[in-house]
RNA sequence: GCGGGUGUAGCUUAAUGGUAAAGCCCUAGCCUUCCAAGCUAGUUAUGAGGGUUCGAUUCCCUUCACCCGCUCCA
């Protein structure tokens, strides 16, 4: 966790989510999901601005991964390959990675105290002559606690007269004998319920059990299932990487948080295949990467923070290797802590081992040089390309009162959803052709915005609320020298050049970041 | 899923058991030679469903969404 101490208060620049959400729905980065309805929780969708800036993200992750990986520990550059996998696999793949089973948790709650449990973390102590209250407590409570209780409800008995039974174990007939963890009363416990968080649907016009497959809650295993596939057909060689990016869903209990956490979400996932020995020496380069790379779109270095996961927070499959570690982002509902951006997991041979046992088909990779035969370890850069967005936005947020916007989005010129606007300052005399000439030429190079209507401060606050780089400006002088002003955003600054040399100046400043 | 809170136009705020008002925004026109200016006109709302009532945005019920706290987050 991060340490608020080190903060001081004039770095504290509160910005309100309400401001955050509202601004992307005023100018179309992101709406509820089906708004006219009422909207659904947990779902988004992304207006034109938004899926600008999403693809943006996209592009720029894919071409450090896959079209431009960069240079390796020893010099060299990595080899990467990319990869689009079905949403819908065979079930007995969920079955494998363990999310079928392992992933879903029975709750149960108690009435009384409104506390959540998860019941197979629950003990009974059932008593052995049948007669009195059956007490529960949590797997893990300290001794001298369950002791206690017992002292306090078990009509004098000591603990040895009581049987300790799983909860999952005892029949719900009998829960109105149990007094929860944290009440004496009996029978406040409800029904185990699942919180399986796949969704589901079933395969083929009759629906049943059989037929019965999940949406993916992860790209990852879309890897993993075609690791074999990839290999045989693409000759790459361990140490390898394969890049995915693409929707996954989880039906989460609480989605919050505007677009941190929603039901459907996209990631962009890489597996790094590497031999067992190697791991360490990948994971502290993928960290150092991954790290580089938010900075390098526009995450602002003090709102990134590298976390190791705690021992008891790893997913079983990092439980035996290097573990987790987190890049996080200071959002403005977490500050002054920090919300998860991307997980860089040391997975081990889990997945793998996990896919070889249940579908009989080896994974083994054997090095053409040594002959050596092992299964690789796997290092996993997952990031959330959603809640990339969302980390985009918010480090871009920038309260100026100076200006009539209140506000400008201080987005790295590689993610802005448009590079740069043509604007004649008035919709009159000859301003418009010259600026739609000047259109036409920088459209075929950059996404850019032609806006005539309106006075020229409307038209520039716009811009600054949608976080265009540079505005051009056609005015009467452009008519006699054919030059046009320069307006940049965060400095509001102006300066004049030529406008056969705008493109040329949108290149060399593009590049100064 | 539990508890609490909030739902009136794109935004901010009014009002009412009996025609829902305004400012900003937006759109069109005029005017404008550089930062939401001015003039004119215009579009847009009681989250949804049900009940009580002659009549409900207002009272009641249900539901949905959002916010906060639990819980959850492989």
């Amino acid at each position: 966790m991060s340490d608020p101490a080190v903060l001081t208060e004039t770095d504290e620049q509160t910005v309100d989510m309400k401001d955050i959400v509202a601004l992307c729905k005023r100018r179309g980065f992101i709406f509820p999901a089906s708004d006219i309805y009422g909207g659904l929780n947990g779902f988004w969708d992304y207006g034109p601005l938004g899926t600008e800036l999403k693809n943006n993200i996209r592009d720029l992750w894919w071409k450090s991964m896959v079209i431009t990986p960069p240079i390796g520990p020893d010099g060299l550059p990595v080899e990467i390959v990319g990869l689009d996998s079905a949403i819908i696999q065979n079930p007995k793949a969920w079955v494998a990675s363990g999310h079928v089973g392992g992933f879903s948790d029975p709750m149960v709650d108690c009435k009384e105290t409104k506390l959540r449990y998860r019941a197979d973390h629950l003990m009974v102590l059932v008593p052995k002559d049948g007669e009195g209250r059956w007490i529960a407590y949590q797997e893990g409570a300290e001794s001298d606690e369950v002791e206690k209780r017992v002292k306090k409800l078990g009509s004098g008995r000591s603990i040895s007269a009581f049987e300790p039974t799983p909860l999952m174990d005892i029949d719900v007939a009998d829960y109105d004998k149990v007094s929860a963890p944290d009440t004496k009363t009996q029978g406040t416990l409800t029904e185990p319920r699942e919180f399986n968080l796949m969704f589901h649907t079933y395969v083929g016009a009759t629906a049943s059990e059989d037929s019965k497959v999940y949406l993916r809650p992860e790209t990852a295993q879309g890897i993993f299932l075609n690791y074999k596939n990839v290999l045989d057909s693409s000759r790459v060689r361990v140490p390898f990487g394969i890049a995915q990016i693409g929707k996954a869903y989880r039906n989460e209990v609480t989605p919050r948080n505007f677009i941190y956490r929603s039901r459907e979400f996209e990631q962009m996932e890489m597996e790094w295949f590497c031999h067992p020995d190697e791991a360490e020496k990948w994971h502290e380069f993928w960290i150092t990467q991954r790290k580089d790379w938010w900075q390098s779109i526009g995450v602002k270095e003090d709102d990134v923070f590298i976390r190791p996961h705690d021992a008891d927070e790893l997913a079983h499959y990092a439980k035996d290797g290097l573990g987790t570690v987190d890049v996080e982002f200071k959002f403005p509902f977490t500050a002054p802590d920090f919300g998860e951006l991307e997980g860089i997991a040391h997975r081990c041979d889990f997945d793998l081992t996990q896919h070889q046992e249940h579908s009989g088909t080896k994974m083994e990779y054997i090095d053409p040089v040594t002959n050596e035969r092992y299964i690789p370890h796997v290092i996993e850069p997952a990031a959330g390309l959603s809640r990339g967005v969302l980390a985009i936005i918010c480090s871009a947020y920038t309260v100026d009162e100076s200006r009539p916007s209140g506000m400008y989005l201080d987005f790295h010129p590689s993610v802005a959803p448009k590079k740069a606007a043509i604007l004649p300052l008035t919709a009159k005399e000859d301003h418009v052709p010259l600026a739609t000439e000047l259109y036409k030429e920088l459209r075929e190079h950059y996404n850019v915005d032609l806006d005539i209507k309106q006075n020229i401060g409307k038209r520039y606050a716009r811009q600054d609320e949608i976080g265009t780089p540079f505005c051009f400006t056609i005015d009467n002088d452009t008519i006699e020298d054919k030059t046009v002003t320069v307006r940049h955003r965060n400095t509001m600054k102006q300066e004049r050049i030529a406008m056969d040399k705008v493109l040329d100046y949108m290149r060399e400043e593009l590049k100064k970041f």
